[in-house]
DNA sequence: CAGAATGGATAGTGCTACTGTCCGATAGTA
DNA sequence: TACTATCGGACAGTAGCACTATCCATTCTG
């Protein structure tokens, strides 16, 4: 396959193909002449993954480039790996001097019986989370936490599940990137539609079904 | 208070002040001479907004005066102004040709009891995302949704029962704001905690505790 | 063998979220 | 009242990112 068909079975623009390659998160072809080259499936479903990322998960290049990294180095234990992947992909959040955010939210892991790493990407993310609710005037959001463990801890569990049922290492990896983001928009979507059907319900209740109109036709035409 | 003051107060530099001003992301400060103006606590606060959705949410500042203006509509029905606010706070995914992604999306909706709403902003997200998973050779992914759905519910309850709580309009739909991008990061860090516990405790179970450092220290040594 | 396509290098573009600079007017202090 | 800091406002400039365009010598294709 060349470039150009590349190009065609994936959607991508071939200049920015060779952007990939020059930014390394497409490996080179394989050569056939001192300028000629030719892509195998590997680079597709590679690109794919790229695209994937950037787009859905809306990860910057230099972070696809660590995780996908991470996902190559046969070196790294299953476990290290995961932990490289998950701290390249949550978004770096500024780390806080909020004192009570921190308290919070390592009041809270000891109640989860998690051991507490500061540095883990999620304990950075969730003090930050925390700081900006008290900080914008939200002091009660922290009480929701627990209950969101209960529903982290679920769906922590059906990722490890998925991605257990898969063969081989590398499947591993890219299963756990996968779920990752793909899980995290995944809920979300989720999440919105059921609370819009809530929200319509209880607003069909209160005002016999008058105004639910959804997702306001005028702001966003084109959609 | 001054711009100064204002700037002091949140830690947002004076000309970033001004450029929301600008944008319109906040309401100019009460006159006090042609060229002098004040701002009070409503300022603070909703700066404070601003940022949390910049920041937290990484929303772009168009999406930002969108929800903004939701937020202010006292015209709109309430759960009008939160489909306002839902479609606008959710990533504008490029809609996908991928009948096999719509139909599966669709049906997974009949299946929760939903009304399906094509246009509907969570609709088109998942649409997007069962496409991308099959893109890159996850076919699989489909099966989690239902599970997924039942979290989604619990979470939208959440949401609901943390909104309702509040006292007026401007603070029900604010909540919502903050439950949705807030909580969405809360989930997806905790999430993030949950798995990385599962996993080290699979990691130890199987290779007595070895290599369970966390999150890489060398990627990102000035976290 | 001619014209299209290729790999590679380098420069340029478009967008977004600020940031810097200048201005004349005003506020606070001496 | 003088004097300096700060003010609001306008507008140009910047930084970073993800591409995109152009060029070139070479190689493939009909």
């Amino acid at each position: 396959m060349r470039i150009a068909e590349l190009s065609r079975t994936t959607g991508v623009p071939v200049p920015t193909i060779k952007y990939y390659l020059r930014e390394g998160l497409l490996p080179a072809g394989e050569r056939t002449s001192p300028n000629q080259a030719r892509y195998g499936e590997d680079h597709e479903r590679r690109l794919r993954l790229v695209r994937a990322m950037v787009e859905v998960g809306g990860l910057p290049i230099a972070v696809v480039r660590e995780v996908l990294a991470a996902l190559d180095d046969p070196e790294k234990s299953l476990h290290k790996s995961l932990g490289t992947i998950e701290a390249a992909i949550g978004p770096a959040e500024p780390s806080t001097d909020d004192e009570v955010a921190v308290r919070q939210a390592e009041e809270f892991i000891a109640r989860q019986g998690w051991d507490h790493k500061p540095q883990a990407p999620g304990f950075q993310a969730l003090v930050s989370v925390l700081a900006t609710a008290r900080q914008i005037g939200h002091p009660g959001f922290v009480e929701l936490l627990d209950d969101y463990a209960r529903v982290g801890r679920t769906l922590a569990e059906m990722d490890l599940a998925y991605v257990l049922g898969m063969p081989s290492r590398d499947e591993v990896l890219e299963g756990v990137v996968v779920g990752s983001f793909l899980g995290d928009a995944a809920v979300a979507a989720i999440r919105r539609l059921a609370r819009r059907d809530l929200s319509a319900r209880r607003s069909a209740e209160v005002d016999s079904g008058s105004g639910a109109d959804d997702a306001a036709p005028e702001p966003r035409p084109e959609c």
